[in-house]
RNA sequence: GCGGGUGUAGCUCAACGGUAGAGCAGUAGCCUUCCAAGCUACCUACGAGGGUUCGACUCCCUUCACCCGCUCCA
């Protein structure tokens, strides 16, 4: 399936749309239409219905160590500063980029290593992008080549000791970018803040500056001892929360892939810090399983975990949910959802200050004065369990998934192309959405096959019957072929037809989407015979 | 943000420095007894803003959006 086709049928039937569209649209911002909503409303409702109110706090579930208790938040876009300075967004989302006016890349300012050396009376900085040993045999390459002199002759460069990073020098004319092959190819660095910003109050300086939430995760961090005050939870227990995050990102890029505003569906589960790797296993498993349940297939869909390389800052494990998506490469995967095991690192952080790694742990990072750079609200979120008599920091799994992306993956799943013969016999194309009836924005659509004989007003009484229970959709006007057509194209999993027959013996046929076969059941019991099949 | 490409109706695609066309879709009606049928009518577009010109959808500039790279992540 090509991405542009889906593009076209989410325009075309009222999925989505690009945001302010008659003023041009906006990067990055897009919204749902009619049928959109109903699709992502069953997205999240199934999240928190499965994940919260579905759930047994009385048994374990399959795979779990022990019973644990669910419960929910919404919390607030806009939160005190702190808590985005304490958490590490502030520092790490505020990041500066230098642009290669020769090679058109683009580099992290502060990530670009370089040597100065000199050969025949001129001084030059030689850069990379890479790291470590690799960036030390990169930059003497690359200098060899600058001053065009073979390999055997590298005796004659002068080097001076030790790499420096690019953010320690002022001015740019003498350093070799790391793609290029000319001098002073690098713009001066610039700002991108990943955070939006904003001001609270009718002043607008520094003071009153706050941010529009990256992430939902840290509401929940920052109300952990409300919920526990509150709610006689006792761990192990999950937080779920859904809500919009923002952030401004560089490139938003591939339909609602990546947007500047975008849905979490977040799941903070507060553990004993021994059994925390069997609660990571747990989720990252139990999360996988959803997807699957609600119809991502197996080969489309996968659970990566990462290399230890690649862990976050904060993180002893982190596992993600990536989907093969149409507009990526072959053999890339994007990522839906990841399942982190977040150790201590966020309760510590908000009880002592923004913490930096220190040896195989974490200490407050402090500033040239030897005090904490971001001080913590110095509140006590240690939980103290009454059988063990024992005070610890619980740790953390985080599931945190993306409401929009797994509406779009459900979408791009369920796109289907097949051939159907119309009423000559001869095969015609047919778009279907195959969504799965749970994520269906309408469940049923109830037709009189033809408008007269008093069928009108017999499927005007099934829609009746239907709509208390689930959204139905009523249609008489055309053939019966288009109105089934365009069922198909919006996923509509059963469509049920009034005929002659149901002016004899009351039974109505019931279709279905995906095998176009149709059963005939008595139209005082279709609402049950659907509501059976939706469940 | 930078480089490259693209912007005409809901969709797919025409034409032209001088009145913007078609197919499909949509709407209304007629006709129709199960998978985009037929007939009739209707609705709908030059992404936006400047400039050149007697006249710009067409040429130029700016801007916005989309697609492909760089970068980042739910």
């Amino acid at each position: 399936m090509q991405m542009e086709q889906l593009v076209a049928l989410c325009k075309r039937r009222g999925f989505l749309f690009q945001s302010s569209e008659i003023y041009g649209g906006l990067n990055g911002f897009w919204d749902y239409g009619p049928l959109g909503v109903e699709l992502k409303r069953n997205v999240r409702e199934d999240w928190w219905h499965s994940m919260v109110t579905a759930h047994n706090e009385l048994v374990a579930p399959p795979g779990a160590p022990e019973p644990y208790a669910m419960t929910g938040l919404d919390c607030t876009i806009i939160m005190h500063p702190q808590v985005w300075k304490c958490s590490g967004h502030y520092d790490l989302f505020h990041d500066y980029f230098v642009d290669c006016r020769e090679s058109n890349r683009r580099y992290r300012y502060d990530q670009i290593v370089g040597r100065w050396v000199e050969y025949d009376g001129q001084r030059i900085l030689v850069t990379s992008y890479q790291t470590g040993d690799d960036a030390a045999a990169d930059i003497e390459q690359k200098a060899l080549k600058f001053f065009k002199l073979r390999a055997k002759d590298k005796d004659r460069l002068q080097w001076t000791p030790g790499s420096i990073s690019l953010d320690k020098i002022s001015d740019m004319s003498d350093v070799l970018a790391p793609d290029a092959k000319s001098l002073g190819t690098l713009t001066a660095p610039r700002e991108f803040n990943l955070m939006f910003e904003t001001h609270t109050g009718a002043l607008r300086d520094d003071s009153s500056k706050t941010f529009l939430r990256p992430e939902t995760a840290q509401g929940i961090f920052v109300n952990f001892k409300n919920v526990l005050d509150s709610s006689r939870v006792k761990v192990p227990f999950g937080i779920a929360q859904i809500g919009k995050s923002f952030r401004n990102e560089i490139t938003p890029r591939n339909f609602t892939f990546r947007s500047r505003e975008f849905e979490q569906m977040e799941i903070e589960f507060f553990c004993r810090p021994e059994s925390s790797a069997e609660w990571y296993r747990y989720w990252r498993d139990r999360r996988y399983q959803w997807y699957l349940d609600l119809g991502l297939a197996g080969d489309r869909l996968r659970l990566r975990d990462h290399d230890p390389d690649e862990l976050s800052h904060y993180s002893c494990g982190t596992a993600d949910i990536e989907y093969a998506f149409p507009f990526l490469a072959p053999g890339e995967y994007g990522e839906l959802e990841g399942v982190a095991h977040r150790g201590e690192f966020d309760l510590r952080s908000h009880m002592e200050g923004k913490l930096v790694r220190e040896g195989d742990g974490f200490a407050v990072e402090k500033d040239e004065h030897g005090q904490p750079r971001y001080r913590g609200s110095g509140k006590d979120l240690s939980y103290f369990d009454d059988e063990t008599k024992e005070r610890f920091i619980p740790h953390v799994i985080e599931p945190s998934a993306g409401a929009d992306r797994a509406t779009l993956a459900f979408l791009c799943e369920a796109y289907c192309e097949d051939e159907q013969p119309d009423e000559k016999g001869k095969m015609q194309k047919r778009v279907v959405l195959k969504l799965h009836p749970r994520l269906a924005p309408i469940k049923a659509a109830v037709f009189p096959l033809v408008k007269k004989d008093g069928m009108p007003e017999i499927a005007k009484d099934i829609y009746a019957a239907l709509k208390p229970w689930f959204p139905v959709f009523y249609d008489e006007k055309g053939a019966v072929g288009r109105r089934y057509r365009r069922q198909d194209e919006a996923g509509t999993p059963f469509c049920i037809t009034v005929d002659s027959q149901t002016l004899t013996d009351g039974t109505v046929t019931v279709r279905d989407r995906d095998t176009l076969e149709q059963w005939r059941v008595h139209k005082d019991a279709c609402a049950e015979d659907i509501r059976a099949r939706l469940a």
